[in-house]
DNA sequence: TCTAAAGTAGGTAGTTATACCTATTTACAG
DNA sequence: CTGTAAATAGGTATAACTACCTACTTTAGA
């Protein structure tokens, strides 16, 4: 029997080539599509999937949240992560959920059928580029390296100001939006940008827009 | 003979996948495929093309400056542009490019067939979402109305100092990279928020991004 | 239960951005 | 040839951001 997928992919284009991509092979099915996090969630909760394929960037609920759902509702879903970016804090965020598979859309289109054939088997499949410094941090953890490795991971607070920050608010409203003083709004924003060593407004909002945060 | 397509996008997989999705059309091929757009206008200067099929956004030479180029080197050549944004100002840039189709990437997959034969026989193909306005704004201008259409056109300059900042430069930085005082960076920079009706940073990196003008 | 992390909030300085002005030179179209 | 748009550049004032401080309270984990 065919290895039933789902795909999850805001554009429709998108979705209907990767569909058409994976009909050419006999052992995988593309049983349902969806177009935003929450649909892809609601078929969780609803059908038996074999593996879900899920874009990062999504609307009303990102690609990683819906992750997130998703292996709650059941933790051994399988989830094949596509992303436009090798960020290694999204990376670890998804590792971290149980996800197993991570495919960067700049790959070849071929990596994404091993990926499925490789998850279906509950073992990892990365884009090459995503392994190369997954492994490189093991090396690193392993080794005697004292060197700060700058290992990101924002608190669930300052995500949210974070994706408010990159939505368009200034700190003014950002406070005011999460109830709480100026200063700590610009707390959250200086703990933010001292973790991501990021020092302008523009590349805090382009982290945002490149890890899903947040969409355009 | 079949319909000669360049496919230019810089995502592997959702070249593959509009890729597969052209080639069940018996009458329609893909000859030549482009991961950024100066290869796609490597291409339009060295082959001989039906019609170009060109991504927004990708890294390099945006698809709307490969479009530029590509009708230079022959106004007769034929474009659709791809994007995922239904922005007035860029389908405005396209059309006055000469472009002829342009194709939402949340549309059905067969938006872009239909469009790759329409355009073949030089007639015009837009995603209905585009020409509910493109058609608005004709029955708006012939009618009486005074009403100040925002109708918004960057000046080179404007979109290069635009990139820059969406890049992360701060003003004196562009001004040094464009060679210009600090003052008329600043000049620019006012322009384009007045044109655009914006009035914070993050709007403004929103907008390049949204407009291909500078990528994540 | 104790402690570390997270969340809260304030102070102060210096830098950068935003919003108005005005004005000159260049290039192009009517 | 002549006006208009574009590109250049300066002035001034206010608002927002960035980068440091310190310090208290709450929460969750060892």
């Amino acid at each position: 029997m065919a290895i039933e997928v789902v795909l999850a992919d805001d554009h429709a284009i998108v979705r209907q080539g990767l569909s058409a991509v994976i009909s050419q092979e006999q052992d995988i099915k593309v049983i349902k599509e969806a177009s935003n996090g929450k649909e892809v969630v609601d078929i969780a909760k609803n059908a038996s999937v074999d593996i879900f394929i899920i874009d990062i960037t999504m609307p009303i609920l990102n690609g990683l949240e819906a992750s997130s759902q998703i292996m709650q509702i059941n933790p051994r879903n399988k989830v094949i992560i596509l992303s436009m970016h090798d960020n290694r804090a999204f990376i670890e965020r998804a590792l971290s959920l149980g996800i197993k598979g991570y495919v960067l859309k700049d790959s070849a289109a071929d990596e994404i059928i091993q990926a499925i054939r490789v998850v279906y088997k509950n073992e990892y499949f990365l884009s090459p580029r995503i392994s190369t410094f997954v492994i490189q941090d093991y090396i690193d953890s392993r080794g005697q390296k004292i060197g700060e490795k700058k290992i990101v991971s924002l608190t669930g607070r300052e995500r949210e100001v974070l994706q408010l920050i990159a939505e368009g608010y200034i700190n003014k409203e950002v406070a005011t939006h999460l109830k709480i003083s100026l200063k700590t709004a610009l707390a959250h924003r200086n703990n933010i940008m001292q973790k991501l060593g990021i020092h302008r407004q523009a590349d805090l909002i382009k982290y945002a827009l490149k890890e899903g945060i947040t969409t355009i």
